[in-house]
DNA sequence: ACTAAATGCTTTGATATCAAAGCATAATTC
DNA sequence: GAATTATGCTTTGATATCAAAGCATTTAGT
């Protein structure tokens, strides 16, 4: 029969933030976004240039669906694309200053996050929890 | 900046597991289905006759999504629905036959899920993680 | 009893997502 | 160096999902 429920909690908790995320990243001027749209422009903050392809690999999504993602933002006026100059299949992809101005409010949504997250739980069972899903992950 | 990776972590392990599901759904007879129908086949065994509403309230998904998840469900013959007598309002569903042969398989794959899952995770480490995950949720 | 509010469900429209196919351009092989 | 294979990206088509609006029917309020 079912032997525990954590897949299934995962799963609720990883839809709960994304709806949290969803309503937080519309009082910042993201509405009408999703989490994936955040992840791209995390990544962004994190490597300020980054191609479709790498974009792809670092936020677990279908190049296609990068494609899509990254035309929204461009759309909006988040990001900007040029062709790279050493290989002109590869698309580069960088935060407009609009963009940029984001950062701080990502920094405060995340940091509520994880506020949210951890209420009532200790450092010393956050790194187990982190221990712990880490080796999961790398199970599958 | 992030504190952890853990909402990440549990996101892409309930990706990859719905993956895993999807995949081993399409070889018992169920190729195109996705987990939420596999959730609301789940609850069948469980309660043999629930409502529509109640359905939606036990796989978390909006009524309207489980509308089509039962449609889909009816059209490839694995569930049937009534009229209650009490409230014609309420849609009752129920598993027809060739649903029902379906619970062997679905136990032997929520088996072998928790199989991966847990590999290399000691009981005291899913009691753990059961725990926290339970706390967490609850935190949203 | 009649109206108003609530409940159960479905339809419609929008969207993120992936898979498959297509189209370039680059790299490799012969 | 021409042909094949690989890589990077996009287009197209399908689908689960939700929100909003709509339609019944049931319940509550007066």
């Amino acid at each position: 029969m079912q032997i525990d429920n954590t897949i299934f909690l995962m799963g609720r908790i990883s839809e709960k933030s994304n709806r949290y995320l969803t309503q937080e990243m519309g009082k910042i001027g993201l509405a009408g976004l999703a989490p994936s749209h955040g992840d791209v422009i995390a990544n962004l903050f994190k490597y300020q240039e980054i191609s479709m392809s790498q974009l792809s690999s670092a936020i677990f999504r279908d190049p296609s669906t990068v494609t899509a993602l990254v035309n929204k933002l461009k759309q909006r006026g988040f990001v900007q694309t040029r062709k790279d100059e050493e290989d002109s299949r590869v698309t580069i992809v960088s935060l407009t200053d609009s963009g940029k101005a984001l950062e701080p409010h990502f920094q405060a949504i995340s940091r509520d996050l994880y506020d949210i997250e951890y209420q009532g739980v200790t450092d010393e069972e956050r790194k187990t929890l982190q221990c712990l899903l880490a080796k999961i992950n790398s199970n599958f």
